[in-house]
DNA sequence: AAAAAAT
């Protein structure tokens, strides 16, 4: 009946697991990192917020954890813990008028939002809750003059002659078997096994110190499309091995360059949506790095530039970057992009949205145009393909799995239809059927509603912490890690998790609120069902989400879910197409119930918010 | 109307 398979469903079982003594007696105060649901509701016996002086961790500067005891106090959500304002008509202010900031005429190009904003200034909209300190648009790089172009190696593929290579028919017959879909010409046939395509030893002897059996089938078609030297479409679902599927060509690539002299920029460059992503890319990397005397590093914000400057100054083959602090030490002279000949665009149809694209267009502005790009997402949504055909010369293209929108086969899928305002009462349904101490996933809407649900949970008992992009980077990290190793089992987030984030075990991922788009939707439910392992996703949709209804039920059936009967019956009174009566109704109807109003009384007996 | 990305 459960369909959580749910082994520990007693959350006491759980609760009596964490306050075994392997958790006391350590120098440091532990606190367990969740109790379970507290018999009195309130604030006694509740545990304190976790403690980061106890953990070894950074302080974080802004808190951002109510204290059980005064849950109305002390509990400062804005960055640097200072002012407090935030939102969008706090301390940070919007300044749509703000200065000389340009409008790069034209770019209205809102795919990802689908709100048709009028003609015009196309982005005018991103300056409303707009963070003032981001003036990217008005750093100026240097012009770059490719005119002394060397050329560089660049086809690096040659297949291992002791193997003997598919005939013609093994080829397709392996293609079909694993839903390998190929575009473009002179494709190179697909790799069988890690020795075929000639990776150096190291490589592989890490291949199978990781443990790793048999290429993926991204890795498998993906690995000679790319050391091909080739430009590549790469679309695959989430964990299912498409890092490894660029970062081991792009070692290649390195080896078979010029070594780096003083004052050379990276070889490799790898671009993602999130700080978090960029650094779990570089984790992965440097396993392999070691090995090959490789160095990579990870520019990204949030963190102190110094040592980040270092390691530029010292010389990397890799970098991976999120595109503001990269054009920060771009244009601070730390780092240039000439020797750039290998980019690896990664979660890219994010990476090519409104908020994105400019800088993802400043940066490649730097780099040569006859560079080897590489493009990677596990969704390929049409609004995106003219763009990324511009960064992209005569590309190869790899699709595991149908073109369509897929999500996952390993995950479960369960949607309910329900009101805003049962949704709290179903997610503590929820946690107290599943919670075991495996970890849950809950991804909110917005970064309010984030802190707001987090709160609420807190008070009730649950330890749940929250990851999103108000927070500052140590904490953001603490809690990362905290979620990761298992110590602190629920985390509720932004899309600032959706991307390509591996956490190992996710048991269950919970839609608090259905994302924007459908793409994120694959995204966000990726997070479970890992590497093969099974998952499941809940999802809560209200009637504000009819819109997405019939392109869920789509997903649903591809992967053959359930779908409620409740939820076809919403593609009767809401038509996929804009201008549904609906959507006019937003504002009155659309935000209501997600414990966000201040004006909403929350669940949990009549706190203040 | 949202998130993310620099100080």
């Amino acid at each position: 009946m459960n369909p959580y398979d749910n082994r520990y469903s007693d959350p006491d079982s759980y609760r009596h697991r964490h306050h075994r003594s392997d958790l006391m007696g350590q120098k440091t105060p532990v606190v367990p990192t969740m109790i379970g649901p507290v018999p009195h509701g309130g604030g006694a016996g509740v545990p304190p917020p976790p403690s980061f002086a106890g953990r070894g961790g950074p302080p974080p500067v802004g808190g951002g954890y109510p204290a059980f005891e005064r849950p109305s106090s002390g509990f400062s959500v804005g960055r640097g813990g200072g002012g407090g304002g935030r939102g969008f008509s706090g301390g940070r202010g919007s300044n749509f008028h703000g200065g000389d900031r340009r409008n790069d005429a034209g770019r209205g190009r809102g795919w990802n939002s689908g709100s048709g904003r009028g003609g015009g200034g196309g982005r005018g909209g991103r300056f409303g809750g707009g963070d003032p300190r981001r003036e990217l648009d008005n750093i100026a790089l240097p012009k770059q003059d490719f005119g002394d172009l060397v050329p560089f190696e660049k086809n690096l593929y040659f297949e291992n002659p002791s193997i003997r290579a598919m005939s013609e028919h093994e080829v397709v017959t392996f293609r079909a078997r694993r839903e390998i879909t190929v575009e473009g010409h002179d494709v190179p046939r697909p790799i069988r096994i890690f020795h075929e395509a000639n990776f150096p030893d190291y490589c592989l002897q890490v291949i199978a110190k990781l443990g790793f059996v048999e290429p993926t089938p991204i890795q498998a078609q993906g690995w000679p499309m790319a050391l091909k030297g080739r430009d590549l479409i790469g679309i695959a679902e989430t964990g299912s091995g498409k890092t490894l599927a660029y970062l081991l060509p792009a070692f290649v690539h390195v080896a078979a360059q010029p070594r780096l002299v003083h004052g050379d920029g990276p070889i490799v460059l790898v671009l993602a949506p999130t700080r978090e992503l960029a650094v779990q890319i570089q984790e992965e990397a440097l396993k392999f790095g070691s090995k090959a005397n490789i160095r990579s590093t990870c520019i990204y914000g949030g963190a102190p530039k110094g040592p980040q400057i270092r390691d530029l100054q010292r010389g990397v083959e890799i970098v991976i970057a999120t595109p503001g602090r990269l054009i920060d030490m771009l244009g601070a002279q730390h780092v240039n992009l000439r020797r750039v000949t290998y980019l690896v665009l990664d979660e890219a149809d994010r990476m090519l949205d409104m908020g994105f694209e400019p800088q993802i267009r400043k940066i490649v502005s730097q780099i040569r145009p006859d560079r080897q790009t590489l493009y990677w997402s596990a969704t390929w949504p049409r609004e995106v393909e003219a763009l990324a055909r511009h960064f992209l010369h005569n590309p190869y293209k790899v699709i595991i799995g149908s073109q369509d929108l897929k999500a996952n086969q390993s995950i479960k899928q369960v949607v309910e239809v329900m009101m805003d305002l049962e949704k709290y009462k179903r997610l503590i349904k929820l946690l107290k059927e599943v919670m075991d101490g495996s970890r849950i996933l809950i991804f909110m809407e917005t970064k309010k509603g984030c802190d707001q649900v987090t709160r609420q949970l807190r008070m009730d008992g649950w330890a749940a912490l929250s990851i999103h992009g108000d927070k500052n980077q140590a904490e953001r990290d603490w809690v990362l890690a905290e979620f990761k190793s298992g110590r602190s089992p629920i985390m509720t987030a932004t899309d600032v998790a959706a991307r390509g984030l591996d956490v190992k075990d996710i048991k269950c991922v919970v839609n608090y609120d259905f994302p924007s788009s459908l793409e994120d939707y694959v995204h966000r439910i990726g997070r479970t069902g890992r590497a093969g392992a099974r998952g499941t996703a809940l999802t809560f949709f209200t009637e504000s989400n009819a819109k997405f209804a019939r392109d869920l039920i789509k997903i649903l059936q591809e992967a053959g879910q359930i779908v409620p009967p409740s939820l076809s019956a919403m593609t009767r009174s809401a038509g996929s197409f804009g201008g549904n009566f609906r959507s006019r109704g937003r504002g009155g109807f659309g935000n209501r119930g997600m414990i966000s109003g201040s004006n909403t009384v929350p669940l949990g007996a009549g706190r203040p918010w």
